[in-house]
RNA sequence: GCGCCUGUAGCUCAGUAGGAUAGAGCAGCGGUUUCCUAAACCGCGUGCCGGAGGUUCGAAUCCUCUCAGGCGCACCA
């Protein structure tokens, strides 16, 4: 357990004896929320508790936040307890507590942060899922750096992750995509035939119609359009998986739209929904009655043509996912799809599902930015820039930083100059060098023969100093944070925290010395330096970014 | 018109489940290296937290209204 939750529990406890003493009920013990003060003089962690009992017992604040701190169990993790403020009890941690930190590091090594918060259970992440009907772009390269981390954070946790893309291969875009190549290939072996006036623009129609002369000449001009599909959108997804393998991306299953419908499963699917009674038939086809729900419209799910609407291969999509016992699923989407969610969630609740269990993360679209000036994407023109592209021109460490560094709810700028700059207008390679900079102390300490003792044999009391205590005490809420962004799946958290720990650890090797002269302060600060590197590469970890020895 | 997201320093953004004196990076100015990597550190900020009401001991954060920007409103996927 961490510091920050031994002493909620603490809190909580002294909460509960103040609430029987005051002969009120358990129930109406207020949520106990412990959190950590801006101001050092507030201690590590504090707690507004005896505002909101105070509230609750129409007391005074300040003599509430007596009756809890009278209460409160001085246990050792506590070193001293304040009130403040007009009623904040804050906690100052005992420092043989925060040394102890460091041997929980030492232990742990690169697997600091992780918990068995989740206990196994399962969590299913569905992100990128884009349609193969051309090469990923950057909005693609958000969800997929967004999810692939989530998933990360998610499995540190303790939860059972899987990570799975949708493959839309079904439908009129697939169709008019086989159509494309097919046009291009017979042109190309001399058969006249009109390329599709709203067809695919972009090079790799022609790349892939190429390829077909090459491996088989005129040999598949009459195989036929489902031929020139498969071969397609095979091709085309198997580029998408290399580039996001060179982005560390890759999935537990690649889950095809058209095995629902071989199996029988979308029929299957509708036969539940009409049995259910939220189907009706109107002008020829077959509706959904989401509007039973939360949705504005109710939804088509077979058409008069009695072709099948994507939304119906998706509702059985998420009946499958819905019975494989999660306990939670996440759907990653761009900003762009937000308008669709309620439907499937609509869909969903009909099936009888309750609707905490599928979740939606979504978010904005990326802005590709080149020295400050927008990097127009137009399919049109053919100016498109792709993931491939922009990970082989920055990285893919300065491109999953960029991607996971902001908050998904606002539209991201990347500008490929700044992610190149190997400067400190990039913070990627700040965090980077921090740990470096450690590799380097580390490497020097061994020329010098400096005994490599473990944490629990060092003199730990001899770091003393506020910046080490607060190094400390930053480093024991690691485990906290990942859990936390499993509850509110806010991956750019990590990157700030990890900013935050490279910051405190640039400022603290400038002003004071790791290898000196006291041989016993050199070996307690060589301890602390490890500890800070095992968390960096527990955290480059999860973002999947390298960490550089030198640079 | 309706729905979702956003609006915080010159720029890009944090701001943890309402909390104490609103923060960081960049840009700008000035400084730091006989010593573990100067890709670093230190110092310098008079912000109508878009605006107006409201809830509360307490609001950038919650509610209502309003203004501005982005996105979405298919028998496309």
């Amino acid at each position: 357990m961490s510091i920050k939750e031994k002493v909620r529990n603490i809190i909580k406890e002294a909460t509960l004896k103040t609430i029987q003493e005051k002969n009120l009920s358990k129930d109406d013990l207020p949520e106990i929320i412990v959190e950590i003060p801006k101001i050092d003089s507030h201690g590590n962690l504090s707690s507004n508790i005896a505002f909101l009992l105070a509230n609750m017992a129409s007391e005074d604040i300040l003599k509430t936040a007596e009756n809890i701190v009278k209460n409160i169990e001085r246990e050792d993790i506590v070193e001293k307890v304040e009130i403040a403020g007009k009623g904040f009890i804050n906690i100052f941690i005992a420092k043989d507590c925060l040394y102890k930190v460091l041997c929980q590091i030492e232990e742990e090594s690169e697997r600091y942060g992780c918990s068995n918060f989740g206990e196994e259970k399962k969590v299913l992440i569905e992100f990128v899922s884009a349609n193969p009907t051309g090469p990923l772009h950057v909005g693609h390269g958000r969800g997929a750096v967004i999810g692939d981390t989530l998933a990360n954070v998610f499995s540190a946790a303790g939860y059972y992750v899987e990570k799975e893309y949708y493959i839309n291969n079904v439908g009129k875009q697939a169709e008019l995509l086989g159509t494309c190549v097919e046009a291009e290939y017979k042109n190309l072996i001399g058969i006249p035939m009109d390329y599709p006036e709203d067809g695919y623009k972009g090079d790799y129609i022609k790349d892939l119609a190429e390829k077909l002369v090459k491996m088989g000449g005129k040999r598949y001009q009459d195989w036929g359009l489902d031929f020139f599909v498969r071969f397609t959108v095979r091709e085309i997804l198997d580029d998408i998986k290399n580039v996001l393998l060179s982005f560390q991306v890759r999935f537990n299953r690649m889950f095809s739209e058209n095995t629902l419908y071989d199996s029988g499963k979308v029929d299957e699917c509708i036969d539940i929904l009409k049995e259910k009674g939220y189907t009706y038939e109107k002008d020829g086809a077959l509706w959904l009655k989401t509007t039973a729900f939360n949705d504005d419209k109710d939804r088509v799910l077979i058409r008069e043509n009695n072709v099948h609407t994507y939304f119906a291969g998706d509702v059985a999509y998420h009946k499958d996912k819905l019975s494989r016992e999660y306990s939670k699923i996440i759907n990653i989407l761009g900003a762009d799809h937000h308008g669709y969610t309620p439907r499937m969630e609509c869909a969903c609740e009909i099936i009888g599902y309750q609707p905490g269990l599928l979740e939606y993360l979504l978010y904005q679209l990326v802005n590709l930015m080149r020295d400050g000036i927008q990097v127009s994407m137009s399919t049109r023109t053919g100016e498109y820039i792709t993931l491939q592209k922009v990970i082989e021109e920055v990285g893919s460490d300065a491109a999953r930083f960029f991607f996971v560094m902001r908050k998904s709810d606002v539209p991201l700028d990347f500008d490929l100059e700044l992610a190149k700059k190997k400067s400190d207008e990039n913070p990627v390679y700040y965090v980077q060098y921090a740990h470096a900079r450690i590799c380097s102390i580390l490497r020097q300490a061994k020329e010098k023969n400096i005994e490599n003792i473990s944490a629990s044999e060092a003199n730990l009391d001899l770091l003393s100093f506020p910046e080490e205590l607060n190094l400390l005490f930053k480093l024991s809420i690691l485990p906290d944070e990942i859990i936390s962004i499993t509850k509110n799946l806010e991956t750019h958290r990590l990157a700030n925290y990890l900013v935050e720990l490279a910051s405190m650890f640039h400022s603290y090797y400038a002003k004071y010395r790791v290898i000196s002269e006291d041989k016993e302060l050199t070996m307690a600060r060589l301890c602390m330096c490890k500890a800070v590197l095992f968390a960096m590469r527990s955290i480059f970890k999860i973002i999947a970014i390298q960490a550089p020895d030198k640079m």
